[in-house]
DNA sequence: CGCTTGATTGACTGAAGTCAAATGTGGTGG
DNA sequence: CCACCACATTTGACTTCAGTCAATCAAGCG
């Protein structure tokens, strides 16, 4: 069943309501379908595309997650997001038609494809298709803008906080548990995504499972004391601006 | 003749290749600007919108500057971007029709308002507008990115060095001199754009200016150096990825 | 099993923050 | 016109948080 996943369809994909087909009547969902291409699923640290890649489409996660990054002259990264199921990528592409990051599974992975030719000329015929491509489109805009204000001016234990809570929000949004699941991504992702080194990273996962506020075991995560987590936050972040990390 | 700059329609706009009416044909443009409303001057300090306004329009810039910023609980600010003539603004708004941020005039300015229910019928209607649309919105993503990349990894120097660059590249893009030009913001604002302390910014132009990369005298700036300056963030950042800064 | 890669821990360093004071600038009103 | 004030900016002295370097530990895998 599972690794059939790639080979649903929108109508039938448990996904819709956090994907593309929001807000849209069930025929417009099927015009939608017809032009989703389904890809064969995407394996541990291979690449969806390239930075400087010409690309015409957007792409869904259907199943696993992914992790954007953009690589400088010396081949030093900074990780942009990571994306969870339901979410878009390729978005940065817009502009120009050529990426501007690099996009990697973090474990095995699927997803759908969206040419954009076609999905632009759908967005005349459908206005409320349209409009759900505005709203993604700004949703993107401002976790980006939440991505800028956790890196400009947060402590180390803050933008681990921020990070834990923000997956925590994403996972329950997925119908998984809030306060148990399992991180995708190595320390290395995660320092590089906060703006920090491994080692910072790594201390304060070991200060906050100290303090009992989570439990750690490699990639297992468990939130024991959510209240702590958001007061560390708290002073810095209001509880709705918790929504990004895409 | 500047005072009116405010009356200006789209089809007579000096900023029109800049802006939304880019690659339209010239009935098109004509179009746009019946959408168009043409605004009042918005003094320095005066708000634009406010974070939580609920926003149906989206702003260009005609003249002058703006500074956008989100504010938490305890009425600290971090400042996401600033905006000069022929910029879009409000596109955080796109998501669910209230602005993620506050927009705040930088010294006198002027706005031409676009009703964002006029511009989807439009862009339904002219698939280059809607293709415009898109190319902004992308440039708005990648943009964040490039903040992103700025915020993550990189020294007071590096940062106050792409910071200069970056507004070097705009004024040229606007047709001003690409070496000297007035800061329109306080010190204040760009320390807090680049998540720094005032003291630590002021302490970054004292050293450039010592070197003799640049020549500081309140907010005139005079690049003397722009390779040195680029050789500062070069070891981080392709030449091509200091398009950012909105 | 060893090997490689990832994660943790410790000791030390340094860049930027903090606190405090001085200096400069522009605006206001007597 | 000048004295005064509010605010922005600069400068200095000190502190601290996170980075660096290095060693150790753990886990997955052929």
């Amino acid at each position: 069943m599972e690794s059939n996943v790639h080979k649903i369809s929108c109508p039938d994909c448990r996904l819709s309501d956090l994907c593309l087909p929001y807000g849209l009547q069930k025929n417009e969902v099927q015009q939608l379908a017809t032009i989703v291409k389904n890809k064969r699923p995407i394996h541990t640290d291979e690449y969806l595309y390239l930075q400087g890649d010409t690309c015409q489409n957007l792409y869904a996660v259907k199943s696993g997650s992914f992790r954007s990054f953009i690589a400088d002259d010396n081949g030093s990264e900074q990780t942009i997001g990571f994306y969870l199921p339901g979410e878009l990528m390729g978005l940065d592409a817009l502009q120009h038609g050529r990426s501007t990051c690099s996009i990697v599974a973090l474990e095995t992975s699927t997803v759908c494809e969206l040419p954009l030719s076609h999905l632009n000329e759908l967005c005349s015929q459908i206005p409320s298709l349209q409009h759900q491509m505005m709203r993604i489109l700004g949703k993107e805009i401002s976790s980006d803008h939440d991505k800028i204000i956790m890196l400009g001016h947060r402590s180390a234990k803050e933008k681990m906080a921020t990070f834990l809570l923000m997956l925590s929000r994403r996972y329950s949004g997925l119908g998984f548990s809030s306060t148990e699941f399992n991180l995708s991504m190595r320390r290395q992702d995660i320092a590089n995504f906060l703006g920090l080194t491994v080692e910072t990273v790594s201390r304060q996962f070991t200060e906050l499972n100290k303090d009992g506020i989570i439990t750690v075991k490699q990639r297992g995560i468990q939130i024991n004391d959510i209240t702590s987590l958001k007061a560390i936050v708290k002073p810095c972040m209001p509880d709705d601006q918790l929504s990004f990390i895409a």
